[in-house]
DNA sequence: GTAAGGTCGTCAACGTGGTTGTCCAAATCG
DNA sequence: CGATTTGGACAACCACGTTGACGACCTTAC
């Protein structure tokens, strides 16, 4: 790198990493659609991550993801309706109400898994698995290593 | 390459996309709200830039941000609540209201171009210029030149 | 054992952003 | 000219986030 950079402005760098992001989970929600699962939010995707196959409560959701717990009820709520959650009473806790994985939100949870493994596979055809590999590894060396922030909505507007 | 990746898992990839993009926005708005723009939203910034030095109406922003032309409406009301955007009328067609950047919106945008180069030029100095460009124009290959959904919201949470 | 304090879940109120549907005024077309 | 299209605004609605308040329940200390 003798010289410097022909300037490539600042603000297209976001805008890259939004449009990115925004075609994987598009493209991840349009195959989900194709394999049942139609009602799926992006956001529930990761809210069923959160939970995962052992369950949580919504307080403790609610810290994984970054958002309340009232947020957090709220959204297990929608999840319960649509068939992917279900809650039941902790038997060591009456206070507590577990939340779990229906057989349709394992099923929905195991499906984006491997969805996300083939995009990220084809992003490798593109461009080569080394570039996939290293942008990854770029993005986890700018980044704070957060926890996962999910309260996109009220982030990026509220 | 001489045999496969140790297979990282797909998910990963749209959360490091996410994470650097919102590291960078979170950046950006720490630093405005510095410099005396405390109330800008990282939504209101990418309407300013859509909104530019030249003015638009609220059908456009909205055909421009991929929102209904009522939700661009609403934004508009908010940023000329808070003094960055104003309207004004078309002498050449009375319906259109012109929606144009006041001082405050127009010192808003340059602000945020400047922060946006400082940051980019901060990710360059711990990558390496290269590499930020490599994942500037690996981005742009695997992304279908999207002319920016500003749906974020809606889109996410939906 | 009982009183004090902390935690979990829920209800309520509110703000912000998105949508669709309706409607009027103004421009444009035939 | 009348008919159609277009821009803007209003209203109703949904989704997601927030904070505040409040029972119900566990835990701890006395």
């Amino acid at each position: 790198m003798a010289t410097t950079e022909p300037e490539r402005p600042g603000y297209l760098l976001p805008l890259l990493l939004l449009a990115g992001f925004r075609t994987l989970i598009d493209d991840l929600h349009a195959e989900l659609a194709r394999q049942g699962h139609p009602e799926l939010r992006p956001l529930h995707g990761f809210v069923l991550q959160a939970v995962g196959a052992d369950g949580t409560t919504a307080t403790e959701l609610g810290q994984h993801l970054g958002i309340s717990k009232q947020a957090a009820g709220k959204t297990v709520d929608r999840l319960v309706a649509l068939g992917y959650l279900e809650r039941a009473n902790d038997p060591r806790d009456a206070r507590r109400k577990l939340v779990r994985m229906t057989p349709r939100g394992l099923d929905g949870l195991r499906r984006s898994a491997v969805v996300f493994d083939r995009l990220r596979q084809r992003w490798a055809a593109t461009l080569g698995p080394d570039r996939v590999a290293a942008m990854e590894d770029d993005l986890r060396a700018v980044t704070p290593a957060n926890p996962l922030r999910l309260d996109v909505p009220g982030w990026f507007g509220g």
